[in-house]
DNA sequence: ATGAAAGCGCTAACAG
DNA sequence: CTGTTAGCGCTTTCAT
């Protein structure tokens, strides 16, 4: 609905219609200078009556800085491999928003670009998601970096924003055991990502912890539910049968009760099924599976914030935790005297939030 | 491995270099203005040589461009809903690389996001990826657009990149017919994508041309396998049963794969099923998974591709049409007097390509 | 306390 | 044909 031509509202504008300088102007809008009070609010007003948007460009070209930031997914060998899709649509989104909202845009540097269309990136900072190691942005050293999640071998000169992972298993590990589950198993990837290392290691911890014998399967394929459900039938044929399973992706949860059906098993009366991340799939699943949440969104937001903190020369931590969420259903109802009607438990999602 | 602060090499330093003004070298590094051939090339040699890379920042405050464009994905009702997702992944990688490689930036806009956040985007085009018509990018009309797939009610002035789906439908069908089924159904979901209503389309055009009864299914919740399992189960409880179902997301074929195993049917004996676009999802399902592949890469680059043209003033065509592939596998092998090893059928990915 | 002026790196008239 | 010059919109000394 703008006028044909809205000619952009510039920094002279303001200048103009407040009877001040440019500098002036500059000055009161980036809380610079010393300025009074009362020409820094009248100011203020004047652009935000006009409706002022700052040009990245030349803001950009005046300070040395670019006012973009990218962010690349980790990959695998070049593969475009993202399994657990809905956590990084959450995250980029949410990412982008906050990016925006404090004056960068969020560049999307391909999965497994080369270092050289890498270098070539006119940015400020960069954000990789669930780094392995490989990623190109991660060696723009040029630059500021954060990753969601640990990059392997915990580089000193990277900061991250990462879930708790190990205490969101022994969470989801403890649920187990409350609700009457002795035989966890872990079922994950072979993947470099450093959740799925907290995950294994919390879990050989907490079975050593209570004397159980640790299973620990791993999808080696790209871990589609097909895959998971021929990973989970073996896990489902030994002896003892494990009665508990924690999925460190959601189709491999599915997998997990696809596998479960065709072997004449019912979740969650002969096993227990929990899963990391929560997504639709998970919650139009049959049963209902219970989740540990990682709140994907905060965890975007709470990067870009880190990232930019970097950029301005703050000295923002450098490692940020964003708690998880247990969000209990179905596929983990206890098997002891409380009887859950077998048929009604699809239909009832009872959950309850810890933390 | 850059030297310590590795000082960007400048449109001076070249100038210097060359003993050459700078406007020469920007006229000979664009190929603007007239200058001798010999002067150009050196101009261009050293450009090489101290490799400089032009400062997107100055090139855009200079030209009035910003020299980035933005992508969204569609969305319904602000809901992160991306349920093909390999699908959206390989296309917005391609689609970043092909921008980086013609001096562009792509930036991600929020799925869902507000106008105003929108309307705040410096950008010089903006790409919809599956639009439904209330994207907000949509509604930039100040700088160019483009979609992959048709905006509902085709405005005149967004170009598009779409597959021809009501051809490759067709295909699909064909090759139901071809393998002997008769009584092919569509599931598909209740979006507004162009690609649903040109299935939803052709299947009934081509329904009608056979004399067959046409059966359209639709999932209405969030797409989940779950969810396309439980409306496969309905329709393969109809008199007669569906023999074949082509489902328009790749996840719903697996439903419809679930679907078939609860009711003991098997795949492709009693139902043949096909999807759209080729994912890791149906290559590692079972039985393998017959696919129309979308060739999403290329779709992402023909966008970019379109939308530089715009955004550089040339003439680039509004529509362009990427081919689509049929990709036949196991589950839609005949079921005529051709015996195919029901145990080998997994095994062995029989494929063949047309087109 | 406020403003004038010099750029940031590049493009594009306009001269020569 | 090539070089001079004036900005693009904003930040930032440095005067006043």
């Amino acid at each position: 609905m703008d006028s044909i031509v809205a000619k952009r509202v510039g920094i002279h504008d303001i200048a103009r219609e407040a009877n001040v300088s440019i500098t002036t102007v500059s000055h009161a809008l980036n809380g610079k200078g010393r300025l009074s009070p009362e020409i820094r609010e009248r100011v203020r007003l004047v652009a935000e009556r006009l409706g002022y948007r700052a040009n990245p460009q030349a803001r950009g070209l005046a300070k040395g800085r670019t006012m973009t930031l990218a962010v690349q997914v980790g990959s695998s060998q070049s593969e475009v491999l993202m399994p657990d899709f809905q956590y990084f649509a959450e995250l980029l989104n949410a990412a982008s928003a906050k990016a925006l909202e404090l004056g960068y845009g969020l560049l999307l540097a391909p999965a497994g670009a080369s270092p050289e269309l890498i270098g070539e990136l006119a940015i400020d900072g960069a954000i990789v998601v669930d780094p392995t190691g490989e990623e190109a942005l991660l060696g723009r050293t040029d630059v500021p970096r954060v990753t969601t999640g640990r990059a392997p071998g915990d580089p000193d000169d990277v900061a991250w924003v990462d879930n708790d992972q190990r205490a969101g298993a022994r969470m989801v590990l403890d649920h187990f055991a409350h609700t009457g589950r002795s035989r966890p198993a872990l079922l994950t990837t072979s993947g470099r990502q450093s959740y799925v290392e907290d995950a294994v290691t919390e879990y050989l911890h907490w079975c050593r912890g209570h004397d159980i014998e640790p299973i620990v399967s791993r999808v080696v394929d790209v871990p589609t539910e097909a895959a998971a459900a021929r990973v989970a039938a073996d896990l489902l044929s030994r002896h003892p049968r494990p009665d508990a399973i924690y999925a460190t992706l959601d189709r491999m949860a599915v997998g997990a009760l696809i596998a479960c059906r065709s072997a004449g098993l019912s979740v969650p009366e002969d096993l227990a099924v929990a899963a990391i991340t929560d997504t639709y799939v998970l919650r139009s699943a049959d049963p209902l599976v219970t989740t540990l949440d990682m709140n994907a969104p905060r965890i975007g937001r709470e990067a870009v914030e880190v990232l930019v903190g970097l950029v301005e020369g703050e000295e923002p931590s450098r490692a940020v935790t964003v708690p998880s969420t247990l969000v209990v259903r179905a596929s983990t109802q206890g098997t002891g005297l409380t009887t859950v009607g077998p048929k009604s438990a699809r239909a009832k999602e009872a959950f309850e939030r810890h933390r």
